[in-house]
DNA sequence: TCTCTGCGTGCATACGCTTGCATAGAAAGG
DNA sequence: CCTTTCTATGCAAGCGTATGCACGCAGAGA
């Protein structure tokens, strides 16, 4: 903030415009002069300031991404984001879902961003819809929203979850159950979908007292299978929407000293890396976020350079990944 | 970025600096035109340019935190420093310590950020050093550097592995070894001093080969605990640096069919959400990290506001959490 | 020797906001 | 009724960089 580029350009016997065009790399300035004006940059610890830069660009080369910090795999997605950027030298901004939600608006259209991955379109927030309208480069990761014409990354949530309970059935379970997450997410709705296809398919019917919606979450897992138990409902196997509701599922059945798989077998979603930690190994469907956080930044750099298509939607085939809690006694 | 302040100033028939003032909230402007402006800026849908604020007052209400994205406790602190920022109207950035230093560096002097809190402060990082030299707002969270004179917000440590290891002692367990982590972070050191102490103080002693060293992570304890068994020095204890560490020891003796306990008792640090989750509850020490981000934000807003005087270090106390996984057979 | 290119550089302005200083008009005091 | 004191607002100068345009100068061509 001290040494500017008029500094440099003192000190380097140059104009400041000179000094800002040599370091930024600009052609028709000669390899000498870019060499004097790096040595008096250098001398002077000179920093360039990225908020001049900014407002004189109109770009910040800044990413925000939207999450729901109570779902822990916010924290996957943004470790990998972050990386992802820094390949296109892009910093990443986080925003909580659970803010302000003027506060949000106004911090992605103050103009701290150059666009925004929003991995967390619940039904009801209007996040997407503003960013819409006000043409704010947005892709929706993870979850999409139906209504709102923006870019998306996703996964194939419905052909995964049918696959899961395939997994269930080809093991030979019949009394099979859901944990399912709640329908005002995307990934809620299309896994509940999946698993009611393959149910289908199959002729097996799901008694209701079997199927459970609730958050994402351990605790969804957790208490369900604990009052399924007390209530004397529990299935064989259960299809849990992800991975946090299959791990607290599991921590109940331990609980109530029921093994899996044996007594109740389970198959989660998503492949967080918990799922290989609990005692007996959880068999989930993987979700390339890899993958899906590669092609959301990409489809996001395309809108922020000037693309200005329809939306664009790519779906990311899931996979799953057989361990050994979907087996049958 | 399209509609500036003039263009209320305009509609609201004022000059840009009352627009300015009556939307900063200034002293002395009547209520009246406080609310023509307010209607204005409102009709146009007006939203302040952050950039230019930011370079008009030199300062731009956003802090940096430097993490460790290999390491899974990166995501519980963040979340937290996130509330706790947004407390007070600040925004977060994030940067992953494995990125280019230049451009890390870069990054924090640039004038994108007020402070930094940096949770990673492993010997041989000169970024503390840095962050000292050029007078930014720092504060080293959860791991300290001796030599740099910044402040700090940390968890009793030292006394928190004794109070570990004292567990497996007063659990009757006096063959008992340690996966440490590794001593170029403070964390590491100090978690090793404290079960050294409390073994001294016992009069027991570690056999050499019970104690290893290795990274805060899961393979460190999963592999340790897999290379013993093997090689027939497997202790009837182990106290483990922290708890990433503890989940793959217990994992890997799942694996080998031990027993936890019963055949091998562990203790781990830190208190992670998934400490909970294995079927075998996990002893552990549980770190304050709301109270420690706590401090660590109000330390470095009091930097960011003109505090100068010497550094600081608060310490914060730590708590067993007796679980099961400790006992003895 | 005199234009004509073209390269390297500088000048000046823009980006959108904050803020010290000045000022016009209203209120207060004599 | 005039001077003094506020109050409300406007003017204009930054903040530090990027960049269109103009210009000087050297070498080329005639």
């Amino acid at each position: 903030m001290r040494v500017t580029s008029l500094d440099v350009a003192r000190a380097a016997g140059v104009s400041q415009s000179t000094v800002s065009r040599a370091l930024r790399g600009h052609p028709g300035i000669p390899p000498e002069t870019v060499r004097r004006v790096r040595e008096a940059a250098a001398a002077l610890n000179y920093i360039p300031s990225d908020r001049a830069r900014d407002l004189a660009t109109r770009s910040t080369r800044r990413v925000a991404m939207v999450v729901d910090l109570d779902n822990p795999l916010w924290s996957l997605l943004v470790g990998r984001l972050y990386d992802e950027l820094a390949r296109h030298r892009y910093r990443l901004t986080l925003i909580a879902e659970h803010g302000d939600p003027e506060d949000i608006e106004s911090h992605v259209l103050g103009g701290s961003v150059d666009g925004v991955i929003v991995s967390t379109a619940a039904r009801g927030s209007r996040l997407p819809e503003v960013l819409h309208d006000r043409e704010v480069p947005t892709v929706l990761l993870h979850r999409y929203a139906e209504d709102v014409r923006l870019d998306a990354s996703v996964a194939d949530d419905r052909l995964g979850a049918r696959s899961a309970a395939r997994i269930l059935l080809e093991a030979g379970h019949r009394r099979i159950g859901a944990l399912l997450g709640p329908s005002s997410a995307s990934t809620g709705r299309d896994r509940a979908a999946g698993f009611h296809d393959a149910l289908a398919e199959a002729g097996v019917e799901a008694a209701p007292e079997h199927v459970r919606h609730g958050g994402f979450t351990f605790e969804h897992g957790r208490s369900a299978v604990t009052e399924m138990a007390a209530a004397g409902t529990l299935p064989d196997a259960l299809f849990c929407a992800n991975d946090m509701i299959a791990l607290g599922a599991m921590n109940a059945a331990h609980e109530l000293g029921l093994r899996v798989p044996g007594d109740l077998a389970l198959v989660g979603f998503d492949d967080l890396a918990e799922a290989a930690w609990p005692l007996v190994g959880l068999t989930t469907i993987r979700v390339p976020f890899e993958d899906m956080l590669r092609s959301a930044v990409d489809l996001l750099l395309e809108r922020i350079t000037g693309f200005r298509g329809g939306p664009r939607r790519v779906v990311h085939p899931v996979e799953p990944v057989l361990r050994s809690s979907h087996r049958r006694a």
